[in-house]
DNA sequence: TGGCGAAATATTATCGATAATATTTCATCG
DNA sequence: CGATGAAATATTATCGATAATATTTCGCCA
């Protein structure tokens, strides 16, 4: 049998969700059921079927009647998140740590793209790998729910529309708060693993703000308002 | 304009929610997408719009041209809930605690309700208030992203079946454990109440573990499998 | 008797059309 | 002019039917 099948809204599924995430398509961008169902030549209802998922996955605003739209990041959401991350990542690096044995050579191979990414200010490879090298570590806790309600928060979105907020002055200063997380799973020392990854999630969630706030200031007469902020951080 | 509209798919999405959490619907029960079309008097759409927002709840599994059936919870997944639940919790109540400025009246409210099902007995109104007493922490973080994904873990439905795997012999006993969260909340403690809400949540794990082993070694010889037990658990 | 494969059956995935609802346009009136 | 509301338009929600696929039944043969 075909395991591999993929209903035709399970493919629209993952164009729309590559198109939110690379940015083609921008929070309060309208998705309109018609519109979509010609490009993939097909009919409304696979279409509709994926919007479903993409809402579930929060990606999208559903209303009856009303439509489909990308959803808006808000900045309180951002900062929530990140607080989330930290939570669910200490978790992790406190039950990945006992089960690693010491084996960090996966989560090692990442950090030395993080690194690469960085000298070269490749914020695309940064993102990615920076992405892998957290995934790899909640991968390791071995614990299902733990994985999902992690890649549930689709922080792969957020930490692009971050990076691209304005050029990272310094990727390789930052790149190097992950050093001493592998050093301490290295030697089994979960606590640690987990505190410090919490306080990298905080300290990154602290550099969102300031920025927010900069640039806030910078175009404040004309143009505070958030949801044009996110809009064009994704473009 | 009527911002309460119901779809059809809505409806169905709640009933068929409201089946599995109190058990008409048996974790493995297929749903045939014609069947219940006719039941709601409706077409295949909608229903199948409804499966797909379950499926995101995680609440059945849908696999393409094989149909939906009510997702197997493990008895592993069960664990892991527990896991992150309480990693969650610990957040939540360290978020809380200075928000609340010692005001725990809801909270407090919802405890004393739990006290008063586990002196008479009522493992429904138990689970119930049980429920709403931790989700009053999970609210008060005033962390939307947090509440989403506490939210997501679908403990009602596990709590029930925790309680309801044997009748719990002692269901004022293991009330207590939620008085000193309180307390620690009452009095700005969030480092406290976060780490006992933490320890409660692995004392439930490990409650239940141990029930499954007896459980287990019980019907060893004729029934070791999982599958059938989480489905006599729902019913 | 038991395994094999082709028809029969059951079910899901998709379609094209229509009904229900929201939004826009535009003529009318004060 | 600006407000108002009815028609026109756009879009979503649902329908009934068909195509695609999986499962079952059952006759055939070794």
């Amino acid at each position: 049998m075909d395991y591999d099948r993929q209903c035709m809204s399970d493919r629209i599924r993952s164009v729309l969700t590559a198109r939110i995430f690379d940015g083609t398509l921008k929070a309060g961008d309208r998705l309109v059921e018609l519109e979509i169902a010609r490009e993939f030549d097909t009919s409304q209802t696979p279409v509709r079927e994926a919007f479903r998922e993409l809402e579930s996955l929060r990606l999208v605003d559903c209303v009856p009647y009303r439509g489909t739209r990308v959803r808006e990041i808000s900045e309180r959401e951002m900062v929530e998140a990140y607080t989330v991350r930290g939570a669910l990542e200490q978790l992790a690096a406190e039950l990945a740590a006992p089960l690693l044995q010491g084996d960090v050579t996966e989560i090692r191979q990442s950090l030395g793209l993080i690194h690469a990414a960085a000298r070269e200010g490749d914020i695309e490879a940064y993102a990615r790998h920076n992405m892998d090298f957290h995934r790899a570590i909640v991968v390791a806790s071995d614990n299902e729910v733990l994985i999902h309600s992690w890649e549930r928060l689709a922080f792969e979105a957020r930490v692009r529309l971050h990076l691209r907020r304005h050029n990272e002055p310094n990727l390789s200063l930052r790149a190097l708060e992950h050093d001493p997380v592998v050093d301490a799973l290295e030697i089994g020392d979960g606590k640690t693993a987990g505190r410090l990854l919490r306080e990298h999630a905080e300290s990154c969630k602290h550099r969102w703000c300031e920025r927010v706030r900069d640039a806030d200031s910078q175009t404040d007469t004309n143009s505070p308002d958030v949801q044009q902020m996110n809009a064009s951080c994704l473009s």
